[in-house]
DNA sequence: TACAACAATTAGACTTATTCTAAATATGTA
DNA sequence: TACATATTTAGAATAAGTCTAATTGTTGTA
C-alpha cells in the first residue's frame, strides 16, 4: 500500500496543514527534482488561496529538516527536492542537467578505505553522462 | 616538477593575463574548495590594483569552462571551485560543510549496473560524516 | 464555550550570490 | 600607427532565498 502524504507528515512528526500536504503531494507524485520555484508553480492552484513565497520556501525546509524529504544540491546556483527517501543514487544527464533517481542497487558492489579522522556516515554516487532519447 | 599558473593556462589554451594567473594561483594553492567570495577577499591585494568581482566571476567561468578548474556543487547556495583536476572524490564534513577531496584511490572497487537509456562518462563519490578535529 | 499560548502562514522588505551592460583598457596584427 | 578583438571594469540588474512583524489558525484547559 502507498503511503499518503498525510501519512508520511504524521510518521515524521509534522502535523499535516494543508499546504505541507499539497507540497509534499507534489513531490511525492513527480519523478522530477523540482526546485523552489517549480514546486511554487506546481501548486499554484491547489489550495483557495495562492500560498506565499515564504510559506514555500518554508515549508521545503521544515520537511527537509524534519527528513520528510531531500534536499539536492549537484547544480550550480538552485536546490532541488526529492521526495525518494530510499538510498539511491543520481545520474545528471549532461545535455540539460536533469538528474534521474538510480535505484541503489544499481551498485553492485563499493570498496573503499577511509583511513584517519574521516568518520563516514553515508555516501552517494553521482553519475555524468549521456540519456539516449 | 609542479606546473606553474601560466603553464597550466597555455596547456588549455586560456590567454594568461596577470588575473586569471592570479586566481588559478591561488586555487592551485589551496586545499580548500572557495566561494568566489573567498576567491575574490583572497586576491584582493596580489594585483595592483584590486580587481572587479565581475572580473572574478568571468575568470572562474571562464577557467571552467575551458576546464581548468571544476565547479563543485555540493552545498546549497553558492558553487565552490576546485583547481585539482586529478580524478578525487568528496567528503562533506556534516558539522560545518567543509569539502575534503579524497585521492580517487580510496575507492578501490565499484561495480554498478546503468542499462538502457544511461551512458555514463564520469561518477563521483561523495562520501558524508565526521572528520575528527 | 472562551481564552490564553503557541504554531503556521502571509506580504513584502531585505540579503546574498551571480549576471548583465556599456564603457574603458589592453593586446595583437596588418 | 591604426583597427579589430579580447579583457577588465563599475555599477545596475536579476534570481534565489531569508527575515520581519502582523495576522490567522489550532490546541489545551478551565
Amino acid at each position: 500500500m502507498i503511503e499518503s502524504a498525510e501519512q508520511r507528515l504524521s510518521r515524521f512528526g509534522v502535523k499535516p496543514t494543508p499546504q505541507r500536504v499539497v507540497i509534499l503531494e507534489y513531490l511525492m507524485g513527480t519523478e522530477d527534482h523540482p526546485t523552489a520555484d517549480q514546486v511554487m508553480a506546481a501548486v499554484e492552484d491547489k489550495l483557495p488561496v495562492k500560498m506565499s513565497r515564504a510559506t514555500v520556501y518554508n515549508t521545503l525546509n521544515t520537511l527537509h529538516e524534519a527528513g520528510v524529504i531531500d534536499e539536492i544540491a549537484i547544480e550550480a546556483g538552485r536546490v532541488r527536492y526529492d521526495a525518494n527517501l530510499e538510498k539511491h543514487h543520481h545520474f545528471v544527464n549532461k545535455a540539460d542537467g536533469r538528474i534521474y533517481d538510480l535505484p541503489h542497487e544499481v551498485v553492485n558492489a563499493i570498496s573503499f578505505q577511509l583511513d584517519k579522522p574521516f568518520k563516514m556516515e553515508a555516501y552517494q554516487v553521482t553519475f555524468y553522462g549521456q540519456v539516449a532519447t
